[in-house]
DNA sequence: TATACTCCAGACACATGTGTCTGGTCGACC
DNA sequence: GGTCGACCAGACACATGTGTCTGGAGTATA
């Protein structure tokens, strides 16, 4: 969420984002998760949050509003931790993918559902889809990145970024279930084919 | 499609399949490819076909069977083009290889949004996921035996057509247009890092 | 020709969604 | 204590979806 808190100060200090707000837009966040647009629907939300329609528009203009905003929102925070990857990890390819690995198995602060929740509504909706590939975009040159620390030049850090990257989407919208500790045996099998180096 | 065939007894001939049946399936598909399970509204097919609903109902049950028809007839034809590459490659690893990925990139007869819009669907549905992953299933152990014929043994063929598929898998679920003319020539390079070999 | 069967149009009853509007309740301020 | 603004309940008008039913066309069969 980028700007809506609380009130800290008198009664309404200066951008007194009410509160109610935040919590449409989380319960719509959660139900998108859950079932696609299709369960962002003012009535469903309200029946959520056990309360009546009414106050709903007083917050937002329509439904399509808060469509729009659950989308930025999205895009907002969702390059974010790729690029701390790098920062944090300047310059040490290695470091680097093991960091976005661990970022990727953890699935605490980097949702995947959340993701996959987006990417399926790209497939109905031009400015969706639109915003989703320049996300994509930087997500793959962050990987380009790291596949050049490693060592690779040009074409071939270019290639093995998107293997990389399409192969980690295809993983989260086939529904894969693995447990965390299957996932880490099978890390350095993973590593050594897409990174092409002994870990 | 299973057996809702015809009414071979009748005045029409024998299997005459009523021609409205099939194409009230066809066009579902073609719906449901477009707009997902939310394109799938009797109302909205029966204004494709310029007709009204009436005649629906005397094909289909209701809605909910006219989507699980959807979904058998997208396992049941969802795998035969995967275990034909075995069949018309035996034993020729990189061949088979070459095969599939033909396949992959001519999107004629295998058509990824087709795919893609199951796999959507998956994702709010528990049987329609449990049918996918049951078809990733068999399409991985095509694989899997792809890469033992180029010469991986055990762990190592399975993870490589784990990573093969999940690539494809990604590269539609993130709506990625490329020219073939494109995607052939980048061919190489995901070959040589997928299959570890020269091609 | 009479009959029977396939298929469709359109009205009905019902459910569920949106967005607007009116009338409140409640707490913070003067 | 009175006022004002933030917020919510619930009714209204409307749109759109489902499934049922009745009354047919149209065509093949007897």
């Amino acid at each position: 969420m980028s700007e809506q808190m609380s009130k800290p100060g008198g009664r309404a200090p200066k951008t007194h984002q009410p509160l109610g707000r935040t919590i449409w837009l989380e319960t719509a966040r959660r139900a998108f998760i859950e079932e696609g647009t299709a369960g962002v629907e003012v009535n469903k939300l309200a029946k959520r949050l056990g309360v009546s329609r009414g106050g709903f528009y007083w917050f937002f203009k329509s439904r399509k509003q808060l469509l729009d905003e659950l989308l930025t929102y999205w895009a907002d925070t969702s390059t974010v931790l790729f690029e701390r990857v790098l920062q944090q990890n300047g310059g040490d390819g290695m470091r680097e993918y093991r960091a976005l690995v661990d970022l990727w198995v953890d699935e605490k602060e980097y949702d995947p559902k959340w993701d996959a929740a987006v990417r399926d509504w790209a497939r109905t909706s031009r400015a969706v889809l639109k915003m989703v590939q320049r996300v994509d975009e930087k997500r793959i040159s962050v990987l380009e990145r790291i596949f050049q620390d490693i060592g690779y030049q040009g074409k071939e850090a270019h290639i093995r970024a998107r293997i990389t990257y399409y192969h980690q989407v295809g993983y989260y919208a086939m529904g894969v279930r693995e447990s965390r500790k299957r996932r880490l045996e099978l890390y350095p099998y993973y590593a050594r084919v897409l990174t092409g180096r002994d870990v």
